[in-house]
DNA sequence: TACATTGTTCCGTC
DNA sequence: CGACGGAACAATGT
């Protein structure tokens, strides 16, 4: 699914192909979940390409934006003119290549409208601190997530306390800091958020370099490998010290978690 | 066919 | 009233 690490490869791949570029043609495939007229991009040049959490952000003359979250499934590639399923936009440029945005499932969404007015939809200003952002030390997650009770898988989820992190992303950071996904956020002891603030750069700078590419297979397509060190390994081995994953689901999301390092 | 899958939001409860 | 947490919603392949 598409989380942090691969909405930024989404971006520096966006920035590559468009930016400089003119948008020659607009082929809106699919009717649905868009907002906005992506025909207003004709003719206008790409400035470049801006990531918060999951939220990509492309600049384009004229004061034209396009606000892209890619759901479950979406994801922008390049479009070599070969058949290809679940196109649901698809941008010709006068120099580059031609880039389409695939979705099977259509939770993606897409605005397309005046830039300024883009950055002020929620789906921009609600985000909280982006999880790559350098400064996010254990205290700064600590005061984010804040003195509650609730399990600290659903606090991470929240995107207005830490952008950028999904179900995968929170079941691996956890399992690298040794915390239970279920620790109340009360319990959680000052060393303990600085190993978390260091698993989720670990996290993410590990999924950026296993996946930077043209394009990401998601876990479930077909041929997915599964990269991750504890998601979807439930009774294996812990990589640690050797005791049965346990997978359940918690939040309501499936997570995988090994009682003897990350104990309740 | 029913179900799994996600981020987000709603709504009931305490 | 705020915190909490279960569940609904979108759409579609298996």
């Amino acid at each position: 699914m598409p989380e942090l690490p691969e909405v930024e490869i989404a971006r520096r791949n966006l920035q590559r192909w468009l930016a400089g570029a003119r948008i020659a043609a607009v082929e809106r495939v699919d009717q649905a979940r868009f907002e906005g007229d992506p025909q207003s991009l004709l003719g206008h040049v790409c400035f470049g390409w801006e990531r918060r959490g999951k939220v990509l952000l492309g600049r384009f003359s004229g004061g034209v934006g396009v606000l892209s979250h890619l759901g479950m499934t979406g994801k922008w590639v390049r479009d070599d003119g070969g058949r290809r399923a679940h196109v649901r936009v698809r941008l010709t440029t006068d120099g580059g290549p031609r880039v389409a945005l695939v979705d099977v499932r259509r939770f993606g969404r897409t605005w397309v409208g005046n830039v300024d007015a883009l950055q002020r939809l929620a789906q921009w200003t609600r985000l909280g601190p982006d999880a790559l952002m350098g400064a996010l030390d254990g205290p700064l997650l600590a005061s984010r997530v804040g003195p509650r009770k609730t399990p600290l898988k659903r606090r991470l989820l929240d995107q207005s306390v830490v952008a950028g992190l999904g179900n995968i992303a929170v079941v691996e950071v956890c399992w690298r800091a040794s915390v239970h996904p279920h620790a109340p956020c009360t319990d959680i002891a000052p060393a303990a958020w600085v190993r978390l603030a260091a698993a989720i750069r670990a996290h993410l700078d590990f999924v950026l370099e296993v996946e930077d590419g043209d394009e990401i297979t998601y876990l479930g397509e077909r041929a997915a490998s599964n990269p991750f060190v504890v998601y979807g390994r439930a009774r294996q081995p812990c990589p640690r010290c050797a005791e049965a994953l346990v997978g359940e689901s918690l939040s309501g999301r499936p997570s995988v978690w090994c009682p003897s390092c990350q104990p309740s």
